[in-house]
RNA sequence: GCGCCUGUAGCUCAGUUGGUUAGAGCACCCGCCUGAUAAGCGGGAGGUCUCUGGUUCAAGUCCAGAUAGGCGCACCA
């Protein structure tokens, strides 16, 4: 592969061959060389003195496959960060795994084939965690393979792994200084719960297909009969539930503040047979929208509101002694048991709008008893069974008391029969409805209020609200919304899990006095327990085995089960990644690398990494002032989901997932990172199209390589010299270099400055409109002819020095997003200066910066634009050259550059056109002026008055047009009060009144001298034959630079006379060392084309 | 259910602090050019800016509501 060595070496080396057609090819020989050079640490040694730009790397978890989504994620943050390294920043990337949590378990309970927690302890917990512990790195080759091969420059020498002793130690400690003070406590989690398996479900295997089913459940009514007086009939509040044995552990009723409750009379249910009414009547609340389907006949006896029902008593339902536990979050007020409670969640759709609390058995439940401090009751444990015997009544025994021990969902039966009988049941049916079931043994789950341990993150709510304004977020919304609205909303953090494979939560807890420690790491335990096992882990189970003597009653203590939320660890990385604070060394990195410059995710991280990166940072830079009080990232840019061309979400299930490897193989990463990144602002969620894919390879890279190809093809065969000391210094160029030198310092301005304000996308379009618009298909279509036209004087090294140049800095600001093109380019541009990734941006001298010039170009521009629409309707093709073209402007400016030679023979030369016609102001025969109010200057000055005064400017006469147009102004009358009105407030337009085809964009009049005579129509001709030579010559597979011999047999005079006319221009241009007139007829067998006018041509080629 | 985002040409997207002819690229049709050539250029067609109401002299842009899609959170007593 001698490409690699060319890379580095040759300038003005052409392109690999294979550039365009497989990109992908020649980017790998880019990772080639990076790698053989060392191209990244080189960098990062360069920079190692520079201000620090802080990254930190959002760890991805090594057990799945990376996705065409984490290559969006991943080009956003090195783009960034070598940004940052070309600011002259020293930009650390430290790699990082999340290598613990529930989604590891799984994978390894699959492979293992074994399901559930009992399961998982019949196998062992050491070996279940030694097969997590490899389980994390199955996909670990595929995360680095795609990250290098997509460019994504990260330091996976030293990375930080979660699972590793020194991150733990460090998590260790920062628990154990926020237990110091007082924010972690013991509570109570309302979370799905398998009896079976005894575990607690998280939200993603609820999510699990099949686990919701439609099963027959009781759909009961129960009355709450009112404590206190009751008259002569019994007035109770309706309640409705398809939870009967919860009702044991009831402790209060919600009603909603708002709604309407009605007090209703109805007759009491009687046998058949009966006449209604005639057991007697009772009293009933329900909420007044479901009074008549729940009750069907009453008499309405009043109305109130739901808050002013509030506090109202009533009688237990079950007065048997349950069990009470204790909630943790709060100390439960006896007194605040069975009354009635508002709470918003209460709806209408069904049931009474008065519903059952029992706060274990539901989170909104959970909620109402925490805010008014509820006892909290639980009938059902753990295991999903009764604690204790339940018979409401005596009698019920009868029917079956629901017995200690029965499966939750067996004792229903028998409480709906006791509630029956006791006269409690107003209406007892059965619904099917769905259910959650568990999706691994397929029990019927329960919400249950499970022991957990919390972080008193309410505490730091009003330091996290104010640090949160203070992050730059794109885009701002989700910071003060999504992310705000969170922080608003704040509880505290449940930090514990009920499982395996996690950070061990440091805390023991005494079996004899319940007092309880934090230990602050593995030194600290090692202290506190005299000594640790051989073998010893910072993982469950050898953790487990290390037991503490209380320092209060002497007792055991034990380490409590649960393992820490992995959430934890990944917000806890700018601290554990140092291993800070036990490892040397630690503090001062930690120092340094604190707080984040920036940080990118995706969108559904703000309640993940980005929330708990906050909340701990909220947390240590209290606790360690000096960290400065600040947040612990300044800019956080989110990135939206990566969807299918069709705008749905990518998953196996549908089979529409995009491998990364098939789209960099066929379009390379440089456009799949440019697509990614340029084809929409990068926190809305993105469709991948292929085919757009495609065209960003062929539309912007292909068209960049080939401006490349053009300068070096001639660089080379010139040996130009960027060094060259004849070359002319910019002022000195022609006025089309100094536009396109002007243009290149516009927009390194343009990039650098959206670039340093993260804006990606708007630099990628930038530099997308300099390239294929300006630099492409306007500089270097105008000005081929200098390249290749044979003497190197100035004007040819001028026009060198310019490309070059712009070339130049093109290769520097794309190479954030697009490395590989960009080194590509810069090693053959720049030859000795290595790679494009260790030099400085560029920044724009404002002194090469020519307003007048880059307006000058728009004029030509669009009266190039005319001209052509000109052409189209006059049928008259840009090869037969016209005699003049004519202009009429009311712009004297706009006139005055047309009659420069610049323009006005940019304008001829490209329309092919030998000259003005006539060139003036608006005389007024074949256009007239008219007028319109400029709206955003006088709109603000005005204000109301401003449709008035459009009507007057529209109306204005053409003297004082002319007035306005010579740069006076003008005063209206509007309602009899004058106002001054300039120039700048009056567009002033041409519209023309010509007869014949003129074209006009409201602020030039065009149209062109149609009249041919002899001489113009032989030079037309000419020009058809040379066309149809060079393509005989493409077609016979000459090589450009092959030389002719011409033979020409015209079919008339009129043609014969215009070749032998223009026969030094015909050679020239088809490279034909002789050319032979031959008699009409005399090549019977060559090529034959009618070239208009009537004219035909025969002619043959030979290679000379 | 709650919150956030998005809805502009057939497709993918721009659209400045509100300012009067709403743009680009692709695709399509027509034409052109070709010594950058597996490129390039021009022209054309294509829009009730999702809908309704409001604020304003002026709304794609601001406000309210509706509607469709996406995302997140919660819940189904």
């Amino acid at each position: 592969m001698s490409e690699s060595h060319d890379l580095s070496t040759a300038r003005f080396a052409p392109l690999p061959s294979d550039y365009s057609s497989a990109p992908s090819a020649a980017e790998e020989t880019v990772l080639g060389l990076w790698r053989s050079e060392g191209t990244f640490a080189a960098l990062q040694a360069a920079r190692a003195q520079g201000e620090p730009f802080v990254f930190w790397e959002g760890p991805p978890t090594a057990n799945g496959k990376p996705g065409i989504h984490h290559v969006l994620a991943r080009t956003l943050k090195d783009s960034v960060c070598r940004w940052q390294s070309m600011l002259g920043h020293r930009v650390e990337r430290k790699a990082g795994w999340d290598t613990h949590g529930l989604p590891v378990e799984l994978e390894v309970e699959k492979r293992l084939a074994i399901s559930g927690k009992p399961q998982i302890e019949q196998y062992g917990v050491g070996a279940f965690n030694a097969q997590c512990r490899e389980s994390v790195w199955t996909y670990k080759q595929d995360w680095e393979r795609l990250s290098e091969r997509i460019g994504y420059w990260l330091d996976y020498s030293q990375p930080y792994i979660t699972y590793d002793e020194t991150f733990v130690d460090s998590i260790w400690h920062i628990l154990a200084r926020m237990h110091a003070r007082g924010l972690v406590y013991r509570g109570k989690k309302v979370l799905p719960f398998c009896g079976r398996c005894g575990t607690g479900l998280s939200s993603h295997e609820l999510g699990q297909p099949g686990v919701y089913k439609e099963i027959p459940d009781p759909s009961v009514y129960v009355r709450f009969v009112l404590a206190g007086e009751q008259g002569a009939e019994r007035e109770s509040l309706l309640a409705w539930t398809t939870t009967p044995w919860t009702l044991p552990s009831n402790i209060a009723l919600a009603v909603h503040p708002e709604r309407e409750y009605v007090r209703a009379r109805v007759a009491l249910p009687v046998h058949k047979g009966a006449e209604k009414g005639s057991a007697g009547h009772e009293i009933l609340w329900v909420v007044a929208e479901r009074a008549k389907a729940v009750l069907g006949e009453f008499a309405e006896l009043g109305r109130k509101l739901g808050r002013e029902l509030a506090g109202a008593q009533y009688r237990p339902v079950f007065e048997v002694a349950v069990p009470e536990v204790d909630p943790g979050a709060w100390t439960p007020d006896p007194s605040a048991s069975h009354r009635v409670y508002t709470a918003d969640y209460v709806t209408v759709e069904d049931g009474t709008g008065i519903v059952h609390q029992a706060p274990s058995y539901g989170a909104d439940d959970w909620e109402v008893a925490r805010k008014h401090r509820l006892v909290v009751k639980q009938a059902v444990g753990a295991e999903g069974r009764l604690v204790c015997d339940i018979a409401g009544a005596p009698e019920a025994a009868k029917f079956g008391p629901a017995a200690k021990g029965t499966f939750f969902k067996d004792a229903d039966k028998a409480l709906v029969k006791d509630l029956k009988n006791r006269g409690l049941m107003f209406r007892d049916a059965e619904e099917t409805h769905s259910y959650p079931h568990c999706w691994r043994c397929n029990t019927a789950l329960f919400y249950f209020a499970a022991p957990a341990w919390f972080l008193r993150t309410t505490a730091l709510k009003q330091r996290m609200i104010e640090h949160n304004r203070r992050i730059r977020w794109i885009p701002g919304e989700v910071g003060s919304a999504r992310f705000g609205e969170w922080l608003e909303n704040n509880i505290d953090w449940n930090i514990s899990r009920d499982r395996y494979w996690g950070t061990p939560l440091p805390f023991w807890v005494c079996s004899g006095c319940d007092h309880e420690v934090s230990v602050g790491g593995r030194e600290e335990l090692r202290q506190r327990a005299g000594k640790l096992p051989d073998g010893f882990d910072l993982h469950k189970p050898t953790v487990d085995a290390v037991t503490l003597a209380c320092e209060r009653c002497g007792g055991t203590m034990r380490r409590t089960n649960a393992v820490l939320d992995c959430w934890f660890d990944s917000g806890a990385m700018p601290y554990a990644q140092h291993g800070w604070p036990h490892v040397p060394g630690s503090e001062r990195k930690l120092r340094d690398q604190f707080p984040a410059s920036f940080i990118c995710e995706g969108l559904d991280q703000t309640r993940g990494w980005f929330y708990t990166l906050h909340a701990i940072g909220a947390f240590m830079t209290q606790e360690f002032p000096e960290l400065g009080d600040t947040p612990a990232y300044r800019t956080c840019l989110v990135n939206g989901l990566v969807l299918d061309k069709d705008g749905v979400k990518m998953s196996k299930r549908l089979g529409n997932i995009v491998n990364p490897w098939d789209a960099i193989a066929k379009h390379g990463v440089d456009a799949v990172r440019w697509y990614l990144v340029a084809s929409a602002a990068p926190w809305l969620p993105k469709r991948f199209d292929p085919d757009a894919l495609a065209e960003v390879q062929r539309g912007f890279f292909g068209t960049l390589a080939n401006s490349y190809r053009f300068f070096q093809e001639y660089a080379r065969i010139d040996r130009f010299d960027p060094a060259d000391a004849r070359i002319p210094a910019p002022s000195a160029r022609p006025e089309i270099d100094r536009w396109l030198v002007s243009r290149t310092q516009s927009l390194v301005r343009d990039v650098r400055r959206r670039f340093t304000d993260f804006d990606l996308a708007g630099g990628a379009r930038a530099l997308e409109t300099f390239v294929v618009d300006e630099l492409s298909n306007w500089y270097i279509r105008r000005n081929r002819r200098r390249f290749w036209k044979g003497e190197t004087g100035a004007d040819k090294l001028a026009a060198f020095a310019t490309l070059h140049e712009a070339l130049r800095s093109v290769a520097l600001l794309m190479a954030p997003l697009a490395p590989f093109t960009a080194e590509l380019l810069w090693r053959r541009l720049e030859s000795a200066r290595g790679s494009v990734h260790a030099q400085l941006a560029p920044r724009a001298d404002e002194r090469l910066v020519a307003a007048s010039l880059e307006q000058g170009i728009e004029v030509v521009q669009r009266l190039v634009v005319m001209g052509r629409a000109l052409r189209e309707k006059a049928g008259q093709k840009v090869r037969q050259p016209l005699r003049a073209l004519h202009v009429r402007s009311s712009d004297a400016a706009a006139l005055e550059l047309l009659r420069s030679r610049f323009a006005g023979e940019l304008v001829l030369d490209e329309l092919n056109i030998k000259g003005w016609g006539s060139l003036g102001a608006d005389d007024g025969q074949l256009c007239k002026l008219s007028a319109k109010a400029n709206f955003r200057t006088l709109g603000k000055r005005l204000g109301a008055r401003m449709k008035a005064a459009a009507a007057k400017i529209e109306a204005l006469d053409a003297p004082r047009l002319a007035a306005l147009r010579g740069g006076t102004s003008v005063a209206l009358d509007l309602d009899g009060e004058s106002v001054e009105v300039t120039p700048e407030d009056v567009l002033v337009s041409v519209q023309s009144t010509a007869t014949f085809d003129v074209e006009t964009d409201g602020r030039f009049v065009a149209w062109l001298d149609l009249e041919l005579d002899a001489a113009l129509v032989a030079e037309g001709l000419a020009r058809e034959a040379v066309n149809r030579v060079n393509t005989l010559r493409k077609e016979t597979g000459l090589a450009v630079e092959d030389r002719i011999v011409l033979e020409l047999a015209p079919e008339g005079a009129e043609l014969a006379a215009a070749l032998r006319a223009h026969e030094s221009f015909l050679a020239g241009e088809t490279l034909a060392l002789r050319v032979l007139h031959l008699a009409a007829g005399s090549l019977p067998e060559s090529a034959s084309w009618d070239l208009g006018h009537g004219q035909n041509l025969r002619a043959r080629i030979a290679r000379a």
